[in-house]
DNA sequence: CGTTTTTGACCAGCGC
DNA sequence: GCGCTGGTCAAAAACG
């Protein structure tokens, strides 16, 4: 399940502070991470009234390289991790880079000999993929889909493992991975891959046409990025026992697709802000926001 | 008893 | 070709 930071034997500031979540790029030639951009957009700024959250301050990213997602410099935290609320990760630092992500990656290989020869031409391609960087306890974030776990592996530079899931309806292939940020525990990045195909199976209602929705919903929709939402009681809401170290409220996300009736009430979230790094060029392509956001290097390719 | 998590093995891509 | 690394599989275990 959720791993808690608790067992990890590090403190916040003794990591290094450019070494973000996930440095893979040890080997690589990247000099930074992902990138961030931010600033540019807050679908969910702080005067729309969907979102009233003081502190959130979400950021859109950038993309994610197919294999790695590398962190931000972002942050730049200060040492201290719970000090301040983390400033404003995104508008500050401009470091982004994004690494194209594959357009066509259609691999005529054949299947996998050993593990899994059943399946036949499938070919695994990449999906836009969406990361967020949520202050939170917990690791995983209640987003209103179902996930099942299918992996989960050492992050590289960090004490803190990569989960991976998946969404259990069927037909759906969204995938999803989070993890803790190595410079601040506080910090989880939740990484979505693909789009869901179905409506949340958790939420209650869609009713009607969120005519409320502002603009900053659409653009996120547009993505499909989950936004937050009000701790709408689901009906399921099962508490989950544990470990006392975990607040005792949850976050929710919700990702709806269209209209979402929610908000985001902030449940309880002191702070939480988090930033989006969103890959695809499919969405590039299409839409051209990435574009028009980020500056033009930014978009590399390796 | 069905579903989800755990966990080591396996795979594919990349750098050397 | 070998080794490293990120990602996935799948059998067993855990969970409810």
């Amino acid at each position: 399940m959720e791993d808690v930071l608790g067992n990890s034997p590090f403190l916040a500031n003794s990591f290094p502070l450019e070494s973000v979540f996930d440095s893979s790029c040890e080997g690589d030639k990247f000099p930074l991470g992902f990138m961030e951009l931010l600033g540019a957009q807050d679908f969910t700024s702080p005067h729309n009234p969907l979102f009233h959250i003081p502190q959130q301050v979400p950021s859109f990213v950038t993309d994610v390289p197919p294999m790695k997602i590398e962190s931000p410099d972002t942050f730049n935290l200060p040492a201290t991790p719970n000090s301040s609320s983390i400033s404003s990760a995104s508008s500050d630092a401009v470091n982004d880079e994004a690494v194209k992500v594959d357009d066509q990656e259609e691999d005529q290989q054949k299947n996998k000999k050993q593990l899994k020869p059943k399946k036949t031409n499938q070919k695994r391609q990449r999906e836009p993929r969406f990361a967020f960087m949520t202050k939170s306890e917990v690791d995983h974030l209640e987003d209103g889909y179902r996930w099942r776990k299918y992996g989960q592996k050492a992050v590289k530079n960090s004490p803190f493992p990569r989960s991976y899931y998946r969404c259990t309806s069927t037909s759906c292939n969204v995938k999803k991975r989070v993890e803790r940020s190595f410079t601040d525990p506080s910090i989880v990045v939740t990484t979505y891959e693909g789009q869901h195909t179905h409506p949340s199976p958790l939420l209650p209602r869609p009713s009607l046409g969120g005519s409320h929705l502002s603009s900053g919903m659409a653009t996120g929709a547009a993505f499909g990025m989950p936004m937050q939402r009000a701790q709408t009681h689901y009906f399921h809401h099962h508490h989950h026992h544990l470990h006392h170290q975990q607040h005792p409220f949850r976050n929710t996300f919700s990702p709806l697709g269209h209209n979402g009736p929610s908000i985001n009430a902030g449940t309880g979230f002191l702070h939480e802000r988090r930033l989006c790094t969103s890959a695809g060029e499919s969405f590039l392509t299409d839409h051209g926001l990435l574009q028009d956001i980020l500056p033009s290097h930014m978009v590399k390719e390796e």
